[in-house]
RNA sequence: UGGGAUGUCGUCUAAUGGUAGGACAGCGGAUUCUGGUUCCGUAUGUGAGGGUUCAACUCCUUCCAUCCCAGCCA
């Protein structure tokens, strides 16, 4: 069932197998099932593009269903940004939105039967007890000595913890399996506990609630799931699932798991991040120097960029890193096809046409993107006086600069051959302005007698010229893999947002919208902010800068000087 | 040290007994009114040892390394 979109991968090939098998009557049936703690980031879209695009290429159905099992954690507001971020990367779960909480009655009943079964009992044992009962990873534990309580008991004391009659902690509802097993999650796992707290959804209804391992497996049979697809950290659980499923039998899911995802440079922990926007390390969650979705989002990435960077980094249970580049290099490769471009200086250097009529401007026109044709042209204005970028002018250029220098002609792009006269400085020795000369002959772009230049520069018209506050991005960590130090907070890069106040753009961008995506050429992708951009006070966001190999061929160059 | 899992170019991933392939990154070149894009070329890998086989990334075996599990978190 491969497609050309999505690559094979080993949950696909079981699939594949579990349909030739029969194994299942129905169609293929997945699920995303965040816990509303947290923002989504981009290991997330990892998971949901895997869960519901296999639903999507087997014809299948997908759910989205909140874990809510814990409500001192969860919220309501994170129940809203997790359903907007799967939305804007473009996937639709239609009617089929659930809860665990949704489950509550349900899983009460289930922990009744088992109870009835003789398969649960209520411990009274605390919270430390319990721990020191649970043994060690190579001792065995011993039975609680409230294992062997009636069924009538039981069923009372847990009748009871529901009504309320206990405080927090004063006992808990567990599995009765095997306290010597080698797989500690079968050491008498824990299915209910006391929490006198209101819930997001349920309120005061309850004053217990399941734990995760025993409502997930629950949760999935309950919807029919027929691949469940989770982490590895969950493969310990599996046989515990698989418990809970045969003893209350109910419909088996199969559960499969597979790597998180990695990138170098930034962290993948909803902890972590919590810590990074708690701490005012960034902004907020969308802050865009963050993985998550939101943070993404409002850097300036499209949905596209980011699902078909899911499908590129294939799947397996090996723990792995994906470089950052490929992730930029994803990014890039759609912007590149979708995105207008556009001048703009970031940090201007005046230059005057010296022999350029004063009061004259001439219309050039542009090609708004050269990979789409349908794209169409634009007028940009041209005058006397005009602003490049700073480092595009070398009163000394070292070897293999082609730009701006003393003597030197170049084309400012769509408009003028034009060549450096000379450099006004102030008494400090700063280069003020610089003076040129252009040629009208070569008006568009392109000289009639043939002759060439090493460099095209992008430029902008002084008097047509919109200001505007530029953020600059950059990783948020200075270390590959900030989660392997003590502390990844003492990582943080410095200089991973600079913003820039004095940008000026060209006069096209005055009916830019918010998220609207372009391309300011030679210097890289940009995205008027999400919530900070209005036409009176322009702000763009730098989603990724062009491939540089100047930059590198500096980088060299600096590397041999100190050598 | 019990149990579970995982080891393939620098990175991510294919190859399920039959030529170790792709992508990114790197390097070299061509084209280009973006030092962008595009195109072409190129180096680098099966954790280690032993065994089975005409043939092993693949099967067997002994090691080694890494990750996960001792929350009333998910």
């Amino acid at each position: 069932m491969e497609n050309e979109t999505h690559p094979t991968n080993f949950i696909r090939a079981i699939i594949d197998k579990d349909i030739e098998s029969g194994k299942y009557e129905k169609t293929v049936h997945t699920r995303f099932p965040p816990e509303p703690n947290g923002y989504l980031h981009i290991g997330h879209a990892k998971a949901i593009c895997l869960s519901y695009g296999i639903a999507e290429d087997y014809n299948g159905l997908y759910n989205l269903r909140f874990d809510d099992t814990n409500p001192v954690k969860e919220e309501t507001k994170y129940v809203e940004s997790i359903k907007a971020d799967i939305k804007w990367l473009g996937f639709d779960w239609e009617n089929r939105l659930y809860f665990a909480s949704d489950y509550f009655d349900t899983l009460y009943d289930y922990a009744v039967k088992l109870i009835k079964d003789g398969k649960a009992y209520v411990c009274d044992l605390n919270a430390e007890e319990i721990r020191e009962y649970r043994g060690t990873l190579t001792e065995a534990g011993k039975n609680s000595p409230y294992r062997n309580r009636t069924i009538e008991e039981n069923l009372e004391l847990f009748e009871k913890m529901r009504n309320g009659q206990f405080e927090n902690g004063k006992c808990t509802l567990r599995a009765k399996i095997d306290m010597a097993s080698p797989n500690i999650n079968l050491r008498d796992p824990i299915m209910y506990r006391i929490l006198h707290t209101n819930h997001h959804r349920t309120g005061d209804k309850w004053c217990i609630y399941p734990s995760y391992d025993f409502t997930h497996g629950q949760c999935d049979s309950l919807e029919n799931i027929t691949h469940s697809l989770c982490d590895i950290s969950f493969e310990n659980h599996r046989p515990l699932y698989n418990w809970f499923i045969e003893n209350l039998d109910i419909f088996p899911t199969t559960q499969i798991e597979f790597a998180r995802l990695n990138i170098t440079y930034t962290i993948m922990s909803k902890r972590k991040l919590r810590e990074l926007v708690e701490g005012n390390f960034v902004n907020s969650w969308d802050d865009p120097r963050l993985p998550t979705l939101s943070g993404l989002r409002r850097r300036g990435y499209s949905p596209t960029a980011i699902r078909n960077f899911c499908d590129k980094i294939g799947l397996a249970k090996r723990i792995s890193t994906v470089d950052l580049a490929l992730l930029e290099y994803t990014l890039r490769e759609d912007l590149n096809k979708i995105v207008p471009r556009v001048m703009a200086v970031l940090d201007p250097l005046k230059v005057i046409i010296d022999n350029f009529p004063e009061e004259q401007t001439d219309e050039m026109t542009a090609i708004n993107n050269p990979e789409d044709e349908s794209a169409g042209t634009r007028i940009v204005p041209f005058s006397k006086i005009l602003y490049i970028e700073k480092n595009d002018f070398m009163e000394e250029p070292p070897k293999k600069f082609f730009r701006l220098s003393p003597g030197r002609e170049i084309r400012l792009r769509y408009a003028y051959f034009v060549k450096c006269e000379s450099v006004d400085k102030d008494e400090t020795g700063n280069i003020t302005a610089i003076h040129c000369t252009y040629d009208p002959e070569t008006k568009g772009g392109s000289a009639p007698d043939g002759r060439k230049v090493k460099a095209t520069m992008h430029w902008v018209s002084a008097k047509h010229a919109i200001d505007a506050e530029i953020r600059l991005y950059d990783n948020l960590f200075t270390v590959q893999d900030p989660a392997a130090e003590d502390d990844f907070k003492d990582f943080v890069n410095p200089n991973s947002l600079k913003i820039l106040k004095n940008c000026k753009l060209e006069p096209s961008l005055k009916n830019a919208k918010p998220e609207e995506k372009f391309q300011f050429e030679r210097l890289g992708y940009f995205c008027a902010d999400r919530y900070d951009f209005s036409s009176e006070n322009p702000v763009f966001n730098r989603t990724v800068t062009l491939r540089d190999t100047w930059a590198k061929i500096q980088k060299q160059q600096n590397k041999k000087k100190k050598m």
